[in-house]
DNA sequence: AGCACGCCGACT
DNA sequence: GTCGGCGTGCTC
């Protein structure tokens, strides 16, 4: 018996089986999808079985398997083959296709930490012939009448009567495994569904296997909607995967189907430990659950028997893993699996990425509504309010009418929410002297001025500094801040308007555990009157009594230098808009701006994406960007710039010279230039259909593995092209 | 990823 | 003369 295993090596020298016999004593373990340990060189390595066959394929002699792992199989034929599929797609090692499917802890280097936790229980067994004391006597009681008790049941109890049972016989300790999440039973909170959403319910469960986009206003009901196809799924004895973006992936979403669906789900989201992420990888695994709620990831839930796939938010640019490999994409990773398991993918959004919705019109996907809120309401009416007249008689952050309205709401006691799409105090520091402007060292990016702890910090890597009182170059004290973040504006309410109550709600403030829940619930509960954040105030949230939505400035997500800029501004515009009049009150939308004509901004007025896309897909279409052309992002990294870009242009001109029908773009500086001391060029590629793509990009991926001076990633359809 | 083998510069 | 730099190649 041999066995071919991958080890646990991300590099592509070693992507590969690896032959090793099977001892005698292992035959009856050694399963496809089980982790092994083998000896691999001097070391000794985990390994996944992808193959148990009779006859070795090379001359050389084999080494054994040293043991098995765990006890069952971690990677189902599904998950084998799907590996596959996304290593072709994102030419990823494999083994990275199949690490990024499990649980940390189920990863080599961590397996060793995380524990299985485990209970003890007492069992009571008749013995003949024997005697207790008063106490032993009491506890064969308590137990006799219960059979089976909790080690934690008998606390009341002496140890050492306990023990003397036990020696006895009368008692039987047993261990039971312990999950660290425990879900309470389910209460049945079912909503009666509109007439409108009851129409889409019945479309989607026909069909056995379709891709819907589900295309449904802000406050529409669309989670009500899936709770209720996967509650049809679930009576028919089969699972759903709910995906959600992790910014949206709050302990109250995660409540809401907890309580229609009790123990049956699995919730991973980044608040769990690695212990707990492993506990719910382990009883979705043996099929203790029938729905699984999380991020990206959990699309790699091992779910058997699927019937339905959620993508909630589908135009959040989250889906795209961006930084480690594999880079692949959970909407497509979710159509891969429908295949397998035959079953329907459903994408819902208020506002659907271009790409979705192209493929709607086009038929790939079918196109299903919602078009109004399930309150009986229209959405709220937007006022867009144009900055440049704003600054000619006003100073501060905030016109005369976002003003009025907040000051009205506070009179009124109702609710506000501000969105300023950036955090910190100033978004950099310059002198007015000299124009000197504080810069990370190991990135090429300003520093951002954070006043809480006086520190000027860079974004990328997290680096640190003092706060100056003089410019480190002319040694004037002339510094200056420029631009405006969360903490900032947050100063200027307080001063604005005495005793207001705000919660900041941004990265600096939710990183801590719990944090996020606890702004959510003391806004909810009215301990504060102003919710003031970045983009994490938009996503989601369900406040009954917030009436007025401000954005301090429209313009900050416009300016970035990406061509998706018009679509993530719109979208984020949008979703903040809809957070307003959720309930029975009217809410109102108030949009500060200096750009008040770009269509991005403007069209929000009435909430009117159809416009939207059709505008945005004409741009598409004439620079020749997705939807109409596939991009691939060829990234080029190393200490040594001027190395690194003689390299680049090699790799572009032989790009050039074996490729037709392709727009070369590049090399150039990547957005940002450096970042910890490396630097990076990029080539970007447009296309439409190209067969040798993939096979030339292996054979250049190929070439410079060995290379330890230069790193290339390749990013095909990136999220994002900074 | 490790680890060994191998071929050129400055040292007890 | 040799100790050690890291380029190259291999791991069933």
């Amino acid at each position: 018996m041999i066995a071919g295993v991958l080890v646990e090596i991300s590099n592509k020298n070693v992507d590969r089986v690896f032959e090793y016999s099977v001892p005698e004593t292992l035959k009856k373990d050694i399963q496809v999808g089980i982790r092994v340990l083998v000896p691999f060189g001097k070391q000794t390595l985990e390994g996944f079985v992808l193959e148990i066959k009779e006859e070795k394929t090379t001359g050389k002699e084999l080494r054994d398997i040293l043991n098995v792992v765990d006890s069952d199989v971690v990677l189902t034929e599904e998950l084998l083959l799907l590996g596959k599929k996304i290593q072709e797609k994102t030419l990823a090692s494999l083994i990275s296709c199949y690490q990024v499917m499990l649980p940390k802890a189920l990863k080599a280097k961590n397996g060793s930490k995380v524990s299985i936790r485990y209970e003890s229980f007492y069992r009571f067994q008749p013995v003949p012939n024997v005697s207790f004391t008063k106490k032993q006597q009491e506890i064969v009681n308590y137990v006799e009448k219960r059979t089976i008790v909790s080690k934690k049941e008998l606390n009341d109890f002496s140890t050492s009567s306990i023990k003397s049972l036990i020696a006895k016989g009368v008692l039987l300790e047993e261990k039971k495994e312990r999950y660290r999440v425990q879900y309470t039973e389910s209460s049945l909170s079912k909503k009666e569904l509109t007439e409108e959403q009851q129409k889409v319910v019945s479309e989607v469960v026909q069909q056995t296997q379709q891709n819907y986009l589900l295309y449904g206003v802000t406050g529409s009901g669309k989670t009500e909607v899936y709770m209720e196809i996967i509650d049809f799924y679930l009576k028919q004895g089969k699972s759903s995967i709910v995906l959600v973006p992790e910014i949206s992936l709050t302990p109250q979403m995660i409540e809401r189907f907890q309580k229609r669906f009790g123990d049956k789900i699995a919730a991973i989201h980044s608040g769990l430990s690695d212990g707990e992420k492993y506990d719910e990888w382990r009883r979705i695994a043996r099929g203790e659950v029938s729905i699984v709620i999380g991020a990206r990831s959990a699309i790699f839930a091992p779910l058997k028997n699927i019937g339905i796939i959620i993508i909630d938010e589908e135009h959040s640019e989250s889906y795209k893993q961006s930084d480690p490999n594999p880079r692949y994409d959970a909407r497509e990773v979710a159509i891969m699996r429908s295949e397998y398991h035959h079953c329907s993918v459903l994408m819902g959004s208020a506002t659907p990425s271009l790409e979705a919705m192209a493929r709607a019109q086009k038929g790939v996907f079918h196109l299903l509504m919602l078009p109004h809120r399930v309150n009986g309401r229209s959405l709220p009416p937007v006022d867009i309010i144009d900055m440049n007249q704003e600054m000619k008689h006003s100073h501060g952050h905030f016109s005369k009418p976002l003003m009025d309205a907040i000051q009205e709401r506070l009179r009124r006691k109702e609710q506000i929410i501000l969105l300023l799409n950036r955090r910190g105090y100033a978004s950099f520091v310059t002198c007015k002297n000299c124009g000197y402007t504080f810069k990370c060292p190991n990135c090429d990016i300003t520093l951002t001025y954070h006043k809480s702890s006086n520190t000027l910090r860079c974004h990328y890597c997290g680096y640190g500094e003092k706060g100056y009182r003089e410019c480190p170059e002319c040694k004037e004290e002339s510094l200056t801040n420029l631009g405006v973040g969360t903490q900032k504006i947050e100063e200027e309410l307080q001063r604005i308007f005495q005793d207001v109550r705000v919660l900041r709600m941004d990265y600096d403030t939710t990183s801590r555990k719990g944090k996020h829940e606890e702004i959510i619930s003391d806004f909810r509960d009215g301990k504060y009157d102003i919710l003031l954040g970045t983009q994490m105030v938009a996503k989601g949230l369900d406040f009954a009594n917030v009436t007025l939505v401000g954005v301090i400035n429209a313009d900050t997500s416009l300016n970035i230098p990406d061509f998706r800029s018009s679509e993530k501004t719109f979208s984020l515009l949008d979703q903040v808009a809809g957070r307003s009049g959720r309930s029975e009150k009217e809410g109102r939308v108030i949009l500060q701006t200096f750009n008040p004509d770009h269509y991005a901004i403007a069209l929000t007025k009435n909430h009117d994406y159809m416009s939207f896309y059709q505008k945005e897909m004409e741009i598409r279409r004439r620079l020749k960007y997705p939807p109409y052309y596939y991009l691939c992002d060829i990234r080029i990294k190393g200490k040594d710039a001027m190395m690194v870009f003689q390299e680049a242009l090699k790799i572009k001109k032989s790009l050039e010279r074996n490729l037709v029908n392709m727009i070369l773009l590049g090399p150039s500086n990547a957005g940002v230039f450096k970042i910890n001391n490396i630097y990076s060029y990029h080539i970007i590629l447009k296309y439409k259909k190209e067969d040798s793509l993939y096979p030339l990009l292996k054979k250049i991926l190929d070439h410079y593995q060995t290379n330890v001076k230069i790193k290339i990633d390749i990013d095909f359809n990136p999220s994002q092209m900074l």
